[in-house]
This record gives structure tokens, C-alpha cells and sequence, in this order.
DNA sequence: TACGGAAGTGAAATCGGTTCTCAGCTTCAG
DNA sequence: CTGAAGCTGAGAACCGATTTCACTTCCGTA
């Protein structure tokens, strides 16, 4: 919930709470989000919705998915990770119940040295409806 | 090989060079492959090698990679899918040795009734130099 | 050898998403 | 009240990706 977060400006929470209202797995765009905030908030300016986004991902609160072919990134509510499926024919993304294994992370990134702190994890192909 | 792909243009066969040239796990841009490619071709322009790259995506004889937080897309010459990891601190790219188990690809392909072509994983975090 | 259509090509323009700039505003500690 | 720090909106700038367009090359067919 929004709630859980402190201290954010007036703006930053109305992007927060746009973000939340549309729901997991609804990968909303920038554009729509500023679109929804404006209804809001009608004077709030795109680069306070982009830079409220930027903010929200560092605290954790939201999720940036960049999905290959896609056009532009989308946001969804922090939730449990998950995969997500790009249609190729008709742009839709959809959540798949997908994580690579805690374990196979741990012996990755032990094997090179690294910290993983993120994953994503996207297919692409043909959703149902697009055969 | 280069010499598994048949009736290329000129330059795309110029392309394809070039990126195999690179070898695996170069992760070169489309702009660095076309400073390459100009030192074989030097009257290329940058669409014709971006041209190429698409059609050889399609042919499947490269790979296109597009990491998230990443500035521009990386190609390298088509091999086993791997994952890949960005280190947010110097950007760089690496490969990890890690696949979605085909059985769970099909099994979700099953569940959604969808078809998945491609699969693309990446991890981000810290790599041993940035610490 | 001519011809004609299809495909390839380079330069530049365009596009779209993202990020930056800047001047003004709000907030808040002291 | 005052100053500093942070927030804000509008628009411009940026940058990779893609498209456009006019020209050239290639190749099969007479």
C-alpha cells in the first residue's frame, strides 16, 4: 500500500498511487500514468510523473520492466517476481508465474563474483489470440 | 560461420562478418559495428548495417540483445542462449551460463496458451570490480 | 545484348521515449 | 522570518532506432 511509504511529495505520491490503483500486471506506460495523474492532479507535468517513476523504483515501491521490442518501459506495483510475455503481434504483455531458482542466483553469482540484485526474466512469441 | 548463411547482400554478408568477427559474447552496438564494418566497406551507412542486423536477427544468425537500464541494444553472433548480467555501476555486459529449462518453457507456453519464441534473462547488480 | 522489376543502398530526416535545464515555488529547520 | 534544500512544470535537448527517398545494382527474361 502507499502507505508503507513515508515522506514522499505530494506529487511523488500521486504517481505512487496511479501506479497502485492500475494493479499487478497491468504495465502501464509513463504516458498513461501521467494521463491518470492529470486526472488527479491536473497541472502535474511529465517530467515530475518520469522522475516520481525514477524515485519509486529506488525505494522499491514500483517495478521498471523494460520488455525487448517494446516500445517504451512500463510500471507495475512492487510485487513477487514474475516473468512477463511480449505478443509479437499485437504488443500485449501478460504476467507469467516465473523466478529463476534463489539457489541459482546464489551459485551465479558466487561462481562470477558478482552481486545480482535484479532479475528480469521476459519471453516473446504469439499470445492466443494472435496465433 | 559466415559461410552457413547463403545468398546475402554484399553488406549484410559485411555485417555478418563483422559481428562474428567479434565473437561471442562481444556485445557490440549497432554503432560500433558500423565503425567496424566501414573499415572493410567504407562507403556503408549506418542504416544499411542496422538494415542488416534486423535481417539477420530474423535469420537467426544473430543475436539482439536488449538489457534493461542499457543505453542502445547489443548484438553478438547467435550461440546456446544464456542469460546476461549488467553491472549498474561501469555498465558492462557479461554472459552467464543459464537457461529457462525447456520443460518449464513448455509448460508455461502450455498453461497461457501461448507459443514462446525467444527467452531473454537478465540479471543486474554489481559486478567484482565495481564491488 | 536490352529490358524491367525487385531488391539493396546511403544520406538525411524523422520519430518516440527519456532526460535535462532552468526559473520559480514550496517546505521546513532553526 | 530566513535561508537552504528540495520539488515542480514547461519545454528543449538528447539519443538510439527507424523511415524516407532517390539512386544504384542485381538478375531473370526475351
Amino acid at each position: 500500500m502507499s502507505s508503507t511509504v513515508q515522506g514522499l511529495p505530494p506529487n511523488y505520491r500521486t504517481v505512487l498511487d496511479v501506479v497502485e490503483e492500475a494493479g499487478p500486471g497491468s504495465h502501464v506506460t509513463a504516458q498513461e500514468i501521467w494521463v491518470r495523474a492529470r486526472a488527479l492532479r491536473p497541472r502535474i507535468g511529465f517530467a515530475t510523473v518520469h522522475r516520481g517513476l525514477i524515485r519509486l523504483h529506488e525505494l522499491g515501491a514500483v517495478m521498471k520492466i523494460d520488455v525487448a521490442g517494446g516500445a517504451s518501459a512500463v510500471y507495475e506495483p512492487a510485487a513477487s517476481p514474475h516473468a512477463h510475455f511480449r505478443c509479437t503481434g499485437c504488443g500485449a504483455i501478460t504476467d507469467l508465474q516465473y523466478a529463476v531458482p534463489a539457489q541459482t542466483v546464489r551459485r551465479l553469482a558466487e561462481r562470477h563474483g558478482i552481486a545480482i540484485e535484479r532479475e528480469a526474466v521476459t519471453f516473446t512469441g504469439r499470445c492466443a489470440h494472435c496465433g
